[in-house]
DNA sequence: AATTGAATTGCAAACGTTTGCGACAATTTT
DNA sequence: AAAATTGTCGCAAACGTTTGCAATTCAATT
């Protein structure tokens, strides 16, 4: 069964083209009566209008590109769904594409979106090695690029991020409330630019504030090595008593090994991090976080979007501000 | 700055429009030396070419659609993420949309995948209160529907769902192998399908092959709910030994009161639940589950799609088989 | 020398819309 | 009564492709 045209409305009502076009959308010109008729039909023969040809003719698409490293993700995913619900309102689609910090698929993802003529993408970078002259293809093309949590340094983009040092600086200010005396500051992978700027402004912070604080640093890339790390510092030789997790995946291991070693928080250790909020709430007692919300900064991406879209190029780096929401960790 | 087209390279060329558009496909027709001219400028134009002219000529968009209830939810999104994956290896894009378990937003996402005229649509129902002539019509419009996981019971559909039953008979057969003695089954929406085929299964087995296990039967709708109910049933009186779980949402809320109460995973209480997996990892011990992949279910939504799209109409319903992972909780 | 055949390329229509412009009638203004 | 205005509507081009069918050239065959 072939889908309703306008050309077969148009036969079957003796009108032309253009007249049924216009009346469908409600054209000044067109007398009610017709309208009416038109209506009537293109409802009963359930006509819905050809995206395609109408991005064809009007060079616009109602698509908008998201570029993520995994969509299973707490983060993204939440990322996503505002992104989708705002969209949605704005009547804009969303084509949603996976990296798996692959810089190829996030290449072909491009391609994909350029042939799809989206009119604007959202991209979280899949690595480091940061591969902008595509991007800055895109922007020269007139398609905004709102890039998201994993910026480029480069400053010519439109960038939205969660306040990383903000984040980082209030789960200090908790663990020197807490006055803890050793601790032990679990951070990811020390290539990514995220990392940089929470340990940072976290070691910044703690060596200016709470100097007789000794502070322990390590990296791990995974839960499993968190679990590791934090059952190597957890020895009796250490004396830890408060860990700081900068991400879910680092927390997620180290309640491991604080399950597995039975510890009690927040009386034998206290546990403080960085998160959306879902996991931290799995616990008992409930871990104390600074929310970094996916969601928030979805909407954030969003407005930037439509910025861009309408205005001129806005230049600027926005953040959204971080909440330390209090558990019973600490 | 304006796009590359095809006639923009003839142009540049002097060649006609068709033969720039047969080198570029590498079409027997046209000699290697003028393919390489072509291809050389098609290059250095970075051109791509327009998605919507394609499928606005060749009335066959390489978009598929997917709806889920929400994008943030553990199993949706794994379940997305294999689709993608399946996708972009057979150069299709997809656009996804929520419902947010709202029969209305069901509808206005069917209407704009309609106009992006989607080459198939993967649906999971929104609720129960079916609505299925949009569908239909769908299928009418030789659109493949592929529902998944929440799926009609009308069988003119195909269907993709996990093999309910059987993990319930899974879960019940480790609980008699741990031999326990008294156990308490929480379930979560009694009115869901899934809910009353996983129940059934599991209480039908229990009766036949354990009629001398006590089994407590009771429903949670929420996180919340699993963990009270747990609370109420742990009290000493109960004697319950092991507990399961249909679902993450309400093992979360038992993990919760099971730490609460401090009890000893599996000595004093096993454990086990349906789950994909990642929920069950973060304890310790590990808790064992029967998986229910999203991952799985995906992939085989997509050879289900592809079969669909291709042959005839498979009116069937697959489902994808159940594993049991060990974990540390039985 | 005439015919055939292969290799290469171009013409033009079609896909479904939007929109500037012109056409025509009916009505109002001079 | 002529001119201007208003209210409705249709024509036709354009958006960027794909593709069946010619058209052209040139070498090979009869």
């Amino acid at each position: 069964m072939t889908n309703t045209t306008l050309k077969l409305l148009a036969q079957q009502l003796q009108l032309s083209i253009s007249t049924v076009s216009r009346a469908l959308k409600d054209h000044p010109d067109i007398s009610a009566s017709t309208k009416a008729k038109v209506n009537a039909l293109a409802q009963s023969m359930d006509y819905e209008p050809n995206a395609y040809a109408i991005q064809l003719r009007t060079q616009n698409s109602k698509i908008l590109g998201v570029i993520v490293p995994a969509i299973s993700n707490l983060f993204y995913d939440s990322f996503i769904a505002a992104v989708e619900e705002e969209s949605r309102k704005n009547g804009y689609a969303l084509m949603i594409l996976q990296s798996s910090h692959n810089p190829e698929n996030e290449l072909s993802n491009l391609k994909i979106f350029r042939q799809n003529r989206v009119s604007g993408v959202f991209a979280c970078l899949a690595s480091s090695a940061e591969n902008l002259e595509v991007y800055q293809k895109m922007n020269e093309r007139e398609i905004p690029v709102v890039f998201f949590d994993i910026v480029p340094k480069d400053n010519r983009f439109t960038k939205v991020r969660m306040a990383d040092e903000r984040c980082a600086i209030m789960a200090a200010e908790n663990i020197i409330k807490r006055n803890a005396k050793k601790v032990l500051a679990l951070f990811g992978d020390e290539a990514l630019s995220i990392t940089q700027k929470r340990k940072a402004a976290f070691q910044n912070f703690m060596s200016d504030f709470a100097p007789k604080i000794h502070c322990t640093f390590a990296h791990a890339n995974s839960s499993k090595e968190a679990e590791e790390l934090m059952k190597k510092y957890a020895a009796k030789t250490y004396k830890i008593d408060t860990v700081f997790c900068m991400t879910d995946e680092i927390l997620i291991g180290v309640m491991k090994t604080i399950q597995a070693l039975q510890f009690k928080v927040p009386t034998d250790m206290g546990v403080i991090s960085i998160s959306n909020g879902f996991i931290p709430n799995l616990y008992y007692p409930t871990i104390s976080y600074v929310e970094t919300s996916g969601y928030e900064l979805g909407k954030l991406a969003f407005v930037q979007m439509m910025a861009n879209m309408q205005g001129g190029k806005t230049q600027s780096e926005l953040t959204v501000d971080a909440k330390f929401i209090e558990g019973g960790s600490m």
